[in-house]
DNA sequence: TTGCGTGCAAAGGTTTTGCATGGCA
DNA sequence: TGCCATGCAAAACCTTTGCACGCAA
């Protein structure tokens, strides 16, 4: 029973997701940005509208730093994200699509030794990128 | 400098850490079981505690789900043993610890190939138990 | 005595919820 | 018209901080 309206805060909102496939966004700065289009969106429908999307699969929540806002980022229902892992740099943001046989490997030992099926369009590997980890170097 | 005092409260909370390596605790866990044990302590205390004890290396922080309370796990002084990853079923809301020298070998891949160094301590598996998929196919 | 440790309450932050109103179909 | 969506404020939630008092050394 999937009843809903089109509203204009429900496109916005998306929109301004889709339109930056692969950036994320926290939730304040998604109301921002709809007072930049013209259109004050109310911190609760943002959130209600968040939940929606990533429960439909649209988009996809990360929690960049403990106590810190969540960052929500359009990934698509199209895109199949099935066969490949992500990474996500903890230190920038950045999200890695990894597309790796050895990963496929993971999945059947835990599936065989440990009796659990991982998923892996749900399943984000936290940790630092290259680029940030040699930055930290200097 | 690192002047302490040794407190009941303090021997307390790391008592009851170190008593179930393995196992994770949120704050209130350890409020609940220093009430159990006759002493209680507050929550100001519990977390200024924590915190020291994450910094000195002895205890691990992990979240394991958002918005729900952090636990911590007694991981002992030696940072030498293997990565500890978590699994979490979607399905039943379980959450396995795995310890593998299989998933060290993960680390080591992605870290080799991608350039990324996972942090288990941030990463978490979903996908699904193995009773949950038994009972699935029933 | 010195100064860290403690506990309470209040503050800090993000996210959720209650409720009356507004808007879509 | 029926019902979902909205927005405001308040609540819920975890965690941190301020402050006076307690306690270890």
């Amino acid at each position: 029973m999937e009843n809903s309206y089109n509203t204009k805060q429900g496109e916005l909102i998306l929109n301004i997701l889709k339109n930056a496939a692969g950036e994320h966004f926290t939730a304040d700065d998604i109301i921002r940005l709809s007072e930049q289009e013209g259109r004050k969106v109310g911190k609760a429908t943002v959130y209600r509208h968040l939940d929606k999307l990533i429960r439909s699969g649209k988009v996809r929540k990360y929690i960049v730093e403990e106590g810190m806002s969540a960052c929500f980022e359009y990934v698509g229902a199209s895109h199949s994200c099935h066969s490949h892992y992500h990474l996500k740099c903890s230190s920038c943001g950045e999200l890695l699509h990894v597309k790796c046989d050895f990963l496929d490997e993971v999945s059947s030992h835990i599936f065989g030794h440990h009796g659990f099926e991982i998923k892996p369009e749900k399943t984000v590997l936290y940790g630092i990128c290259k680029n940030c980890r040699e930055a930290e170097n200097v």
